[in-house]
RNA sequence: GGAGGUGUGGUGUAGCCGGUUAACACGCGGCCCUGUCAAGGCCGAGAUCGCGGGUUCGAGCCCCGUCACUUCCGCCA
């Protein structure tokens, strides 16, 4: 045994003690006599002392070691002298006074410094990722992410939820994320799909009569990365059946609550968490996953547009569109570079542009005020709230460019002016979500979530005539300006499911080749069923405070999508690729 | 596919309006040191400034190209 205690749990009730520890070298006080060593485990820190006169070759093995070197210290717990404890530590009360000590193994120099969390390149930690997961930040991360998933699984245990693991080599779905294919060594030119998630899998197990599944399920999509999106991915994926929606908000609302509570009792959480309708958040953040912390809502301007004497606001209306503005705080004094910033981005959005008003102390100043009369103005800045500092933004056009043209202002100017607070935890749900999102390219309409949700049942009316006015039942849950999971009440109905498919283009032919299973599993006793999934990798980086999922990720790729400590993806022998019967094409320079 | 940001010893950064020997902290090596805990003191090694080209008497700095990383847009049923 090399170890009889760990590096985190002796204190002075275990004085006089004969212990063994070990672990890694996390730093080393050489004081030419004495020699001071923090001995580091997974558990905690510990100092270990050696003393040439009372245990000389333990000391000299002490001053051989360096950094990050393995050792197995065996010594006497002892009471540091007074004063010299640590109240930093754990184990600060007391230290080991080394009687044997063996190095077990040396290190190199690291390539960055492990005893400290100061930043350091990307590159280099993904490629040395087993030396940044000994770093404390990670050790936090990855231990506040086990809590999370276990809290989850025992709070769904508790309340008669099953974990039923289902297939990573599946079936593709074209529709939907591009899938990671896995070619069949057994049918030559078939493939497997990884999952994009456990969609079709969990239906399926409600049919088969488990009721109240969950699943901490891996899911997979091949599409370009961002701080929040990696080629693979975590969800609690959960399902149930005879549940309404209202169920599912109320079962996740109640776990999330609990779970905040119980692992992050600091954080401030207003509960209830409000709801919200699609409509609602789009209009007043102009963005369906709004960061809550802070307000900056986008304001409806129209009626005294319709009336201005500035033709772009007034021809708006006219045709139909709107105005809105957002009232940013102490922004009156940006110059003219960073306002023509301000409208790039609006433009970057489909805006014409962005009209802005700056309410300095010698009065308004806005490229559109000549066109405006002091009336008018006024009636903006009180609407808007403006105070004497504020800049008020504007844009003018079709609804949805307004929506999304403000909501990204509104987005990158409260991240700008750190006008979120840190420590709050803002969740919210938004219900009704439309059905169908119109696919230009394609001149089709997509399922805005995925093809199982059910519209609610007084829209289905208007499948027929009117496919965008169809709301769906589905919601998300967001937080703090991320979608931490999406839902939806499935259709549990062969024909109702066979019209969805067939308004989505997927003709009877396709849907039989398909989802044939899913309509055949309809017709055996499908029981109302809904669901939902939330991420865990997005939860847990709100929780730790950390901007991107890599960091909550123990092993992630890096914006290439690339392992850079196993250098995956790689090239494959020849005779591999012979048994897959495949052929790689390179793409043409 | 597109836009922005970054790239200077092992790490993190500074480097003025283009000017002579590229600075600082940490780390690393050596020596000294018996109560430190970010130990301390002294000494030392370590950089073709991502790469290629251009402008210039002179480029870490300006220009062009390129590569890598990163953030965002597109994309993510």
């Amino acid at each position: 045994m090399y170890k009889t205690k760990t590096c985190g749990e002796l204190t002075a009730q275990d004085v006089a003690q004969v212990v063994k520890l070990a672990g890694w070298v996390h730093r080393r006080r050489d004081h030419g006599g004495l020699i001071f060593i923090d001995l580091r485990d997974r558990f905690g820190l510990t100092q270990v002392v050696f003393n040439p006169q009372t245990a000389p070759e333990a000391h000299a093995v002490g001053s051989q070691v360096r950094n990050e070197y393995v050792l197995e210290v065996e010594g006497t717990v002892e009471k540091r002298p007074a004063g010299q404890e640590n109240p930093a530590l754990k184990t600060g009360e007391i230290e080991v006074y080394a009687s044997g000590a063996k190095i077990l193994n040396t290190a190199k120099v690291p390539p960055f410094v492990i005893n400290k969390n100061d930043d350091v390149d990307e590159t280099l930690r993904l490629t040395y990722r087993y030396l940044d997961l000994r770093r404390e930040r990670m050790q936090k991360n990855m231990m506040l992410r086990h809590r999370v998933v276990k809290f989850m699984r025992d709070w769904l245990d508790e309340r008669g939820f099953i974990e039923i693991e289902t297939p990573i080599l599946t079936k593709s779905t074209p529709e939907g994320a591009r899938d990671y294919l896995v070619p069949s060594r057994m049918s030559p030119g078939e493939f497997y799909a990884l999952p994009q998630s456990p969609q079709q899998f969990k239906q399926l197990l409600m049919i088969a009569g488990y009721e109240r599944y969950f699943q901490i399920a891996r899911c997979m999509r091949d599409e370009d990365l961002r701080a929040d999106r990696q080629p693979e991915f975590t969800q609690l994926d959960l399902e149930m059946a005879f549940v309404e929606q209202e169920d599912i908000l109320n079962l996740v609302e109640e776990l999330f609550i609990a779970l905040v509570k119980r692992l992050a009792p600091d954080r401030k959480m207003k509960t209830p968490w409000p709801r919200f309708t699609y409509d609602e958040v789009m209009a007043k953040y102009g963005s369906d996953k709004p960061d809550l912390r802070f307000g900056m809502e986008l304001t409806d301007v129209s009626d005294i547009a319709a009336a201005s004497g500035f033709s772009v606001f007034k021809n708006a209306v006219q045709a139909g569109g709107q105005v809105k503005g957002i009232c940013v705080p102490s922004c009156a004094e940006y110059t003219r570079r960073e306002l023509d910033e301000l409208i790039e981005m609006a433009r970057s959005k489909g805006a014409k542009g962005a009209v802005t008003m700056a309410l300095r102390a010698d009065g308004i100043h806005s490229p559109a005020g000549k066109f405006m009369t002091a009336e008018e103005q006024g009636a903006y800045v009180e609407r808007l709230g403006g105070q004497t500092g504020d800049l008020l933004v504007f844009v003018a056009d079709a609804r949805k460019i307004v929506s999304e043209a403000l909501g990204f202002l509104r987005r990158e100017l409260g991240a700008r002016l750190k006008l979120a607070d840190k420590n709050a935890l803002a969740f919210a749900w938004v219900v009704d979500f439309p059905m169908f999102e119109w696919n230009q390219e394609e001149e089709r309409w997509d399922a805005a979530h995925h093809p199982f949700t059910s519209p609610k049942p007084e829209d289905i009316h208007l499948l027929d005539t009117d496919p965008g006015a169809v709301r769906a039942n589905s919601y998300d849950m967001v937080c703090n300006g991320y979608e931490l999971a999406s839902g939806s009440i499935r259709i549990h109905d062969r024909e109702l499911q066979a019209k969805i498919f067939s308004l989505l283009k997927i003709d009877a032919e396709r849907q039989q080749i398909r989802f044939g299973h899913m309509l055949e599993a309809f017709e055996f006793g499908a029981p109302p069923h809904g669901g939902m999934a939330p991420g865990i990798d997005r939860f847990v980086a709100i929780l730790s405070g950390e901007d991107n999922i890599r960091d909550v990720i123990a092993f992630p790729k890096n914006q290439q999508a690339q392992d850079l400590m196993m250098h995956a993806p790689s090239d494959v022998d020849q005779d591999q690729l012979d048994l897959l019967h495949l052929q790689i094409v390179h793409p043409s320079a």
